[in-house]
DNA sequence: GATAAATTAGGACAATTGTCCTAATTTATC
DNA sequence: GATAAATTAGGACAATTGTCCTAATTTATC
């Protein structure tokens, strides 16, 4: 059975994300999951190994999360904005932790990690599926500096969240993120 | 002599950044100091008193910083492009390490550290410079959520440039604010 | 230059860390 | 239902953590 393995996963997912990788002993996460400690390598031959794991899982949800959007929405415009949604959708969460993407990069380049890379990767799914929109939207070479431009935009207004606890202006920047969605220049479809 | 109390802020200021608070033990910054680990207790009273050192030594620093942009330069205009040029200038530290202000807020959020708020103000003094700066441009009501905007831009530039290594897009981006500055319809001046 | 105060070195401390090992228990296989 | 394999519990381990204490040394005071 693979389930424990599994619950092994998740429960260091929400602890590497709410307390971090660092600061997030094997004895939480077994005390979370209610197993012995030493069971773990069993499962993982290493806390670097239980991170890997942890980050397939993100990388994968991203990946279904990105494919839903892309299913639920006709328009590459509206796509988009699910995106940006996920700001307000989460922002609970955001202002308390910060944005588990972002924080999981900033902590394992400061360890020198080697799954830094890994991490950096699921920012990755994210800028290629917005690159993919944007193109869809007519923007052509614009298409990548603007997926970028919006994946920075979510990121800044992740980390003023974070900072100033302030709700109101993730509802705005959202909002501003609209408005220049539709008058971009480089995007002909919703100018 | 609190020659030595200031060489232990010095380095621990430098590690915190670059390997992270929690991931910094005494006996790294003893090393460095070149002093004995039992020996920081005469100096704080706690590693989070030290912590408290490092970041008044931060917000210090960073009020020296906008002084000096304000006394260099007459024109508010030319002081927020030295607010956007500071991620150019230290693109190496940042792509390696992030942001020194936005990683150390990101963490002490996960460690619901004490410290949290304190470190938070780093960010207020950026905000409330900027805000100043935007209001000498003739931008009324507007200068906080513009000091906030490019506050939060800035910060996103410094995530995409920590997960991606790019260069270009950090010059590009600069760039990009310098536009945005020039055609904002808030900043009449500029207009 | 003697005396008091400030500073430092070195080690002890209890707790915690990731890791590993072994014996017990559960589960699958025939 | 016996046997083998997979899984688990519990504890040992060496290393490291922040913290504290004491004795030695340096510095300042008169």
């Amino acid at each position: 059975m693979t389930a424990t393995r599994e619950r092994i996963v998740e429960s260091a997912d929400t602890l590497f994300y709410e307390t971090g990788f660092e600061a997030t002993s094997f004895a939480d996460i077994a005390a979370t999951v209610g197993i012995s400690r030493g069971n773990f390598y069993h499962h993982f031959k290493s806390k670097d190994d239980l991170l890997c794991a942890v980050i397939d899982l993100r990388k994968e949800r991203t990946r279904a999360m990105l494919d839903e959007w892309e299913k639920t929405n006709e328009d590459p415009f509206d796509r988009i904005l699910c995106f940006a949604n996920i700001l307000m959708t989460n922002r609970a969460k955001i202002m308390a932790f910060g944005c588990p993407v972002g924080t999981l990069c900033a902590e394992l380049s400061k360890l020198e990690h080697a799954a830094r890379a890994q991490a950096s990767e699921i920012f990755g799914l994210f800028r290629d599926w917005l690159e993919h929109q944007f193109r869809a939207l007519g923007a052509r070479d614009a298409a990548l500096p603007l997926a970028v431009r919006i994946l920075a935009w979510s990121q800044g207004v992740a980390m003023m969240a974070t900072a100033f606890g302030d709700e109101a202006f993730i509802r705005e920047e959202i909002s501003s993120i609209r408005t220049w969605l539709k008058e971009h220049p480089d995007i002909p479809s919703t100018a």
